[in-house]
DNA sequence: CTATTTCTCATACGCTTCGTATGTAATTGT
DNA sequence: ACAATTACATACGAAGCGTATGAGAAATAG
């Protein structure tokens, strides 16, 4: 019955950080007591201190495994698109879309960069906007965006929209309505990338 | 020396809420102990509760007086520019210029809305994304901007996409040469907004 | 002009939370 | 098998927050 102890590491882990998902996204991280969520994972104070040093320390490995799982996705629904152009719109509509989650709103957008800082220093986190930047890095090569501009940061921005573009969908009373409304504003804003004699449909 | 009531009373609340913010835009919201900026400015957290009910009520009252400036500022600059659509595109870069300011990044984009929830649902502020929509819509009637785009909703996307411009420089070693970098992509992105035909100076 | 009421703000208390220091049982290396 | 390390729990101290209470000055009334 002794099972193996890295597997009971990695279970007092993977209890630790799901038991701090639940608790930072519905709560909230400041308003999330470190003894109760331990304590609904079965454990105490003790083995998340041990395990990730804080609690900043450990909304970092929270924040680690949604950006892993917002990347997968996105790397999914990127797979299948006629052009290369209109993947990289998906790939921002289908950000959009996670964005929508309550859970990846808190975290990731309010409580995470309240505590950490600037998302774009965090170490690990990011893929979304690293997947962006290089179909942006292609794009340009190929001629279809402007020139002038540097991937990573058109990439950046586009964040920032895709992130207030969730927002206003997730809070309001009519979130169907909202939706196309705001889609259509963030691809129209897109469209400013491409350039003017090759007129891309949208 | 008894110098009317009304006075004092303001004189305490604006003390309380320069500490208050003096503290919040250096140490952060969640690190500033009202125990310590309350002693600074010469009183105890008897009178923070008094006025402002409780620590975010404070966090509020700071957020609306920067408000108030941030709005000041852009409606100063605005009003010099030859064209409307050059109006808008200055007032988001003195946008971006302020959220230079470390302070307001603190409080207005990073401990405000981890706080206080969605900018887009607080009472009193955002009056700069209110003078943006104005602009647009004017700009819709006029033609210059595309018609199909909710005015509103293109204004907070501008304005997130402002913010993360604005962090990116902030954070950036090089901050003259990623400003450059910066603004011009992100007025590359306004351009989607402008009719094709009418093509537009940058 | 005095008495009473109403404010403004300070003080005192309890509760919660966090971080660390310490303890203990289990596991690994030799 | 014995020492050393690891993985956690427990215990303790230090803040911080919110409330309840109190004091003193100003406004108001008679």
């Amino acid at each position: 019955m002794h099972r193996p102890r890295k597997e009971m590491i990695a279970e007092t882990r993977a209890k630790l950080i799901a038991a701090a998902r639940q608790a930072f996204g519905t709560t909230g991280y400041a308003e999330a007591s470190m003894d109760d969520f331990t304590a609904s994972a079965g454990l105490t104070r003790g083995a998340l201190y041990h395990h990730f040093g804080d609690k900043k320390g450990l909304l970092q490995a929270v924040i680690a495994e949604i950006d892993a799982e917002m990347a997968a996705r996105v790397n999914e629904v990127a797979s299948r698109a006629p052009t290369r152009w209109q993947h990289f719109v998906d790939e921002c509509t289908t950000y959009i879309e996670m964005a929508l989650e309550p859970e990846i709103q808190r975290i990731m957008f309010r409580d995470g960069p309240a505590v950490l800082g600037d998302p774009a220093q965090w170490p690990n986190a990011s893929a979304c906007v690293g997947s962006m930047t290089d179909h942006l890095t292609a794009l340009q090569g190929e001629g279809v965006v402007v020139p002038g501009v540097d991937p990573e940061t058109a990439a950046r921005l586009i964040n920032g929209a895709s992130s207030q573009a969730a927002q206003r969908i997730a809070n309001s009373n009519d979130p169907k309505a909202t939706s196309k409304m705001v889609v259509a504003a963030f691809k129209q804003l897109l469209e400013g990338l491409l350039r003017k004699p090759a007129q891309q449909p949208v």
